[in-house]
DNA sequence: GATCGTCTGATTGTCAGACAATCTTACACC
DNA sequence: GGTGTAAGATTGTCTGACAATCAGACGATC
């Protein structure tokens, strides 16, 4: 029996209350479709289409679509409506030259980085590497991947340089189910974020970067490759 | 006389039509109101009565305020409705680091940056230091300046990087109308920026990274002192 | 034969009105 | 003090509707 008198709060700490809208829930589920591959890119994602399949008004699933276009899953033409994105070779090029800016930034900050980022990064690469051995979904290793690359953005300690970090993430997650959904398999990676890490534990800063540099042109490399099919 | 025979389309290359819909031009409304400081921090967005003020329904003015937040203009409380952002110490801190990683990578890819984006870094200097000299008001001085910063974004090549400039650029604008709102001048930087160019033309890219660092501190630190008043 | 005018159907942009859920405030109650 | 309860205000969501715009087809015109 929990003592109540401890500490007023502290009891119900591992409570919580589902406080997310209809409009959350509908872009979730948009999400969670996009990402598994179910909605091909420049699917057109029709408004009264939507809403009578998913049960909810029409202004609802306009707000769900606005909240997917600002995050940069799928575009709007106006009078055209809202489709799915299409990762092109450019917007590649470009989501990894300013992940090479962010991730960077937090890379060249390890050793000033408050402790607790620095176990952030530890604890990301594990459940990726866990993840690999586990022989988990390429949905999952995908997610697990791209957490630790944000969690090097996270060094810096600036919460507004890791949303953006989001961000591109959200776009290159796009582009990667693209990808899976054809090639039905996710590169491994582990061993070089592994080995990026070691370079930080020696607080080989300069090296960390450098690593980085060469494995974001790789993976915009090979992204780019497998997009052009 | 335009030579119709020349080129068929170029002779329409001036020619463009308002495609602005009536949310874009509600959340511009807004934006202005804010900016030049007629919303103070905090203030309250009811939708009905924005609504009626505008002569726009409900659902436009909702759009409106949701793209405000999104902007990080405004913060929406769930059943609380919206209200102009507060700009506080702890994002401000947060936003000058945030810009000191994006501006920095540009300024350190001066060399290598496309020349067309040199000249812009040079024009929006020389439009900043000329409204300096004309004394223009402080909404202006305040544009110009910033999109100076957002210029040696430009150096790096990257759209999103020069987005993500933006949308910090648009809270500062935000915590800089209120100072101003009180203070009623604009702190006149321009041979700051000035000395930092010229450091760039000598090529000295490492001293314009520093000289940036210290810049965009002073600024931090005087923002942040003249919001505690 | 290419361009133009027009029609039709589909889709979005915007509006009006309504109702339920929720928050705030105030006040009575124990 | 804390607890319940009611009223008013505001948002969240729904329904239904209409105008504006777009895509495509089909003739008409030069």
């Amino acid at each position: 029996m929990p003592t109540a008198t401890s500490s007023p709060d502290a009891v119900f700490a591992s409570l919580s209350v589902d406080h997310s809208s209809t409009v959350e829930r509908v872009a979730d589920e948009l999400r969670r479709a996009v990402f598994e591959g179910q909605l091909e890119s420049g699917t057109p994602l029709r408004e009264v289409a939507l809403a009578g399949s998913l049960g909810v008004s029409r202004p609802t699933v306009r707000e769900a679509l606005t909240m997917l276009v600002a995050e940069g899953l799928a575009t709007r033409e106006p009078h055209r409506g809202v489709s799915v994105a299409q990762p092109d070779p450019d917007s590649v090029r470009d989501v990894c030259r300013a992940r090479l800016v962010l991730e960077g930034a937090g890379v060249r900050r390890w050793r000033e980085a408050d402790p607790t980022q620095r176990d952030l990064v530890r604890s990301t690469l594990a459940d990726y590497t866990g993840a690999v051995r586990d022989g988990a979904s390429y949905q999952v290793l995908n997610a697990r991947h791209l957490a630790f690359h944000v969690s090097l953005v996270g060094l810096t300690g600036s919460p507004r340089l890791v949303a953006m970090a989001d961000n591109l993430v959200v776009e290159l997650k796009l582009a990667l189910a693209q990808v899976d959904r054809i090639r039905r398999n996710a590169h491994d990676q582990a061993d070089s974020h592994t080995a990026l890490v070691e370079l930080l534990e020696r607080d080989d800063v300069d090296g960390a970067h450098a690593f980085l540099e060469r494995h974001l042109a790789d993976a915009e490399e090979s992204i780019i490759a497998a997009l052009g099919l």
